[in-house]
DNA sequence: CGTCACACTGGGCAGATTGCCCAGTGAACA
DNA sequence: TGTTCACTGGGCAATCTGCCCAGTGTGACG
């Protein structure tokens, strides 16, 4: 589950040149091929890496527009709201939260007044009490895990 | 800049067997392996596709505990403060925002214990006025692309 | 102090895939 | 009608992958 300095750098590569294959890392870490194999093999099977899947830019998709909104929900229908806003493809993710809404979820539209549609089609279902909604105006850290990694492999090489 | 349905089709491919590489999809697409070459090519220098790189749990890094933080910052320092989240590794990405905060940011945590620490840093800067934190309990609907991108396929299919 | 398990190295192998090329076809369009 | 464009179907050398092996060093444990 803790990954060590060349877990760490295996996933840092990984993520600066997605296309480098195995041979070229280990080259480039200075390391036997099976091994990074098999380092690579581990950080998926334990769940650290999930895959690979294409990232997807939204807005290069025809939604530029990204918003978040916090959901109030009516006792006891949280599943339904679920289910409702699963169905919903301008929502792109969903969590439960503590704090004065009771879900938080992250919407695309096509333009701010299509915006106005999708959040309709979020709220219009008996469970939502109310939605607040804020619209993303600027993204000056978009969604990154490197400098985690970093952080995660080191506290590893200083504990062992 | 919009998605035929053979786009689609091959991003929904590519998010579900990110290991398939360009023949096998050729052949499960009932494509020559060039048009699926040429199509990926032009997804990825048109951005739909910005890259594939891996995607790493942060909770099989050691870090379960996820929130989402509302800031509010003093007039005028909002350059400085994007500057001072970006060192924090816990911080994952950083919106700013219309509504009731000027910003809003997701950060991973050890333990809920841990989260007081990340907020503290986050928040131990003088351009923050604020901060309210929900924490996140589940997560429904994990950060997905594809049901937004069969529409996208579908509606230009329509159009077009 | 042995013994064992484990990770890593360095190498080899056949098979598959990639990147690149080409000519031909059909459809859209000026 | 002529041109452009995307797609097809094929071929090629180079590369990489998945898989295997024996040897080595190290740390854990009896």
């Amino acid at each position: 589950m803790a990954i060590d300095h060349l877990d760490g750098r295996i996933i840092v590569l990984l993520a600066r040149e997605p296309r480098i294959g195995v041979l070229e890392m280990s080259r480039r870490l200075g390391v036997a091929r099976g091994t990074v194999q098999a380092r690579l093999d581990r950080l998926q099977s334990n769940g650290v890496i999930r895959g690979f899947g294409p990232q997807v830019d939204p807005a290069a998709l025809g939604y530029p527009v990204t918003a978040f909104a916090t959901l109030q929900i009516r006792q006891g229908q949280g599943a339904d709201v679920r289910a409702h806003l699963a169905t919903v493809p301008e929502v792109l993710e969903l969590h439960t939260t503590t704090g004065t809404g009771d879900m938080l979820c992250r919407l695309v539209a096509r333009s701010n007044a299509d915006l106005q549609r999708v959040i309709d089609r979020v709220v219009g279902f008996d469970g939502i009490v109310r939605a607040a909604t804020a619209i993303v105006m600027e993204n000056p850290v978009p969604l990154r895990i490197i400098p985690l990694v970093e952080q995660a492999a080191d506290n590893r090489d200083g504990r062992e």
